[in-house]
DNA sequence: GTGAAAGCGCTAACAA
DNA sequence: TTGTTAGCGCTTTCAC
């Protein structure tokens, strides 16, 4: 009869190793699979043994191996996001979004950011993050790294991307920017002014969902279109930006690529003594927790970015189980008007 | 001899089951171990058969299982982050923190939020996590939820605890924000106001750094010390405080717990026709991307969250490889005067 | 209800 | 350099 101490067992280099279900087998006079009965809840276990069992199990403080699980069962519980940034507001919602999603399923969510669309880079990412068991993964193509990690996730994984705009025939879930942008737009026409000029972040591809839909509607008005200004992602490169346009008299709209630029073309512009709405009408896209205490709060459109990311994970979880389900959910942002936009 | 055609093995249910390295073996006419020693570079393979074998990955779309890698090498290459929230300023930047020195190292993330410090709830979202292969634990205790969190984690884990205030016996990198705040609160008595006022975000514990050091330059100084306000982390919250702070004629000098919620408070002072820094000053805390942007640009104090999560995780990393290292890292943000504060 | 035996897909030890 | 033999720690038949 062994003795209740609860030695641990001893590895090679006097590092503790942990218990493995043999030890709680023996420890609870039992067998193996007994044992794993009482773990998995698969099958019935007579209250005796099941009482030993979890005494076993308490006392040599064991805990599963996930990876011999993992081995045999083979129904990986984490789902990897991809995406080119995790900090800034767009991204960390959606990912918020997913993981609270995945949470509620009992899965976890594995992050894996990609700096640059550079192959090599791209790879070295990716590889440590497809090297781990996954049940699929999520891309956030918002920018031009998304995309191109898109096409290194093989082929037999499930797969759903996420972003502005609809276009691959992989499971997508999106926030119709597009129509948004035409409507804001629009918008600002209506005040009066004869065109909108549009400052844009770094798009995703080509040309992105906001500045197609800004670029539609001043076509449908026979307004002219100006060249659009580039900024970065970040907020100070705004105020650059609004500098330049502050010199330029023909302005008298802009419509922004996010809430945190516009913010740093306001702080330019004002610096430039220009007053907005007065003599500048300024409006932004997201609705940045911040967009209605600026100064003036903000003219916007709300995008449901945590919305998204849940959305997201159920049309990938959809692929996991083999669920017969949409493979594609679109949804429209709304227009938030405020008061940093006004009439000619 | 075997045809060259790429058929799949098909599973029980039709569903096309995954190439093993057996297949890779039979394929390339090899033998299992010579297959994984291509695999993973551990031994010299002759060119001839390295190539054979290349072939044959190539051809079945062979990806190794990453389970059964696990469960024979033991060594998993992933770490838990277990956080409060992930998409507010300070946590996400902590995330990319850790995310980026885990990418360095070959690590992925794995991220799980605790929404409230609810024993249950903890329960259900840390257990997810616990029962996937993990190689340590970050938890980020800036609030009472990652402290609860914090006693959940099993003791044979390596763990590193993040925050701004050193407690435990646990290794831990640390923002010093106590001193900090003494700091900027000096600052602000030195402007010439009799006394500063304290805005409080939801405190970890019974109270935070930021709170302290406020009250211990107080107290140095002989100034009063009036009771504080308490904002959520919605910047909004803010602004209701602002407005009841400009009914107060006592109020000069304001500290925020941190820049979101001064932007806040400055909108409600404004609103109720406080000039700021005239009237009132208000300093935050964080220096947040916008903070430099916003009206006036706010003083405060600057904290490097992201090379928080980096040191962190050196520490994780040291525990998991056993290496003899430094188990407590601190350093202490800087102030930095832009224009939201000045004299009495 | 319970145990014996088999096997998940890989790497590590050992011979050859 | 290469193949044979053993496991890694679990779950899953399949008898009893």
């Amino acid at each position: 009869m062994t003795t209740a101490t609860t030695t641990r067992r001893i590895g090679v280099n006097g590092v503790p190793k942990a218990a493995t279900i043999a030890d709680v087998a023996a420890r609870a006079g039992v067998s193996v699979p007994t044992v794993s009965r009482v773990l998995t809840g698969a099958a019935r276990v007579s209250p005796g043994k099941r009482e030993l069992v979890e005494q076993a199990i308490a006392e040599l403080n064991f805990r599963p191996s996930a990876a011999a699980r993992l081995l045999v069962s083979r129904r990986p519980q984490v789902v990897a996001v991809i995406a080119g940034d995790t900090s800034r507001y767009g991204y960390a919602e959606t990912i918020r979004g997913v993981e609270e999603a995945a949470r509620a399923e009992g899965y976890t969510v594995m992050i894996t950011v990609v700096e640059s669309p550079d192959e090599e880079e791209i790879d070295r990412a990716i590889s440590a993050t497809l090297s781990q068991p996954l049940a699929g993964v999520v891309v956030l193509k918002f920018d031009p790294a998304g995309v191109a990690a898109l096409a290194h996730i093989p082929r037999d994984l499930p797969v759903v991307a996420l972003s502005g705009i609809r276009d691959a025939s992989i499971p997508q879930a999106v926030l119709d920017e597009t129509r948004a942008a035409e409507e804001i737009t629009e918008y600002l026409l209506g005040l009066g002014h004869e065109t909108v000029h549009h400052v844009r972040i770094p798009p995703s591809r080509r040309e992105d969902g906001r500045t197609t839909g800004w670029r539609r509607a001043l076509r449908r008005h026979g307004a002219s279109i100006p060249e659009p200004s580039d900024a970065t992602w970040e907020p100070k490169s705004g105020q650059a930006i609004g500098i330049a346009l502050a010199a330029d008299p023909t302005v008298t709209a802009v419509f922004c690529g996010n809430d945190e630029i516009a913010m740093g073309v306001i702080r330019g512009l004002v610096d430039s003594g220009k007053r907005v709405p007065d003599d500048v009408s300024v409006v932004g896209f997201d609705n940045h927790p911040l967009a209605e205490l600026w100064t003036p709060p903000l003219t916007t459109v709300e995008q449901d970015f945590a919305g998204m990311g849940g959305r997201g994970f159920r049309l990938l979880l959809d692929e996991i189980e083999g669920t017969l389900g949409r493979r594609y959910s679109s949804e429209r942002p709304r227009m938030i008007i405020r008061s940093s936009a006004g009439p000619r």
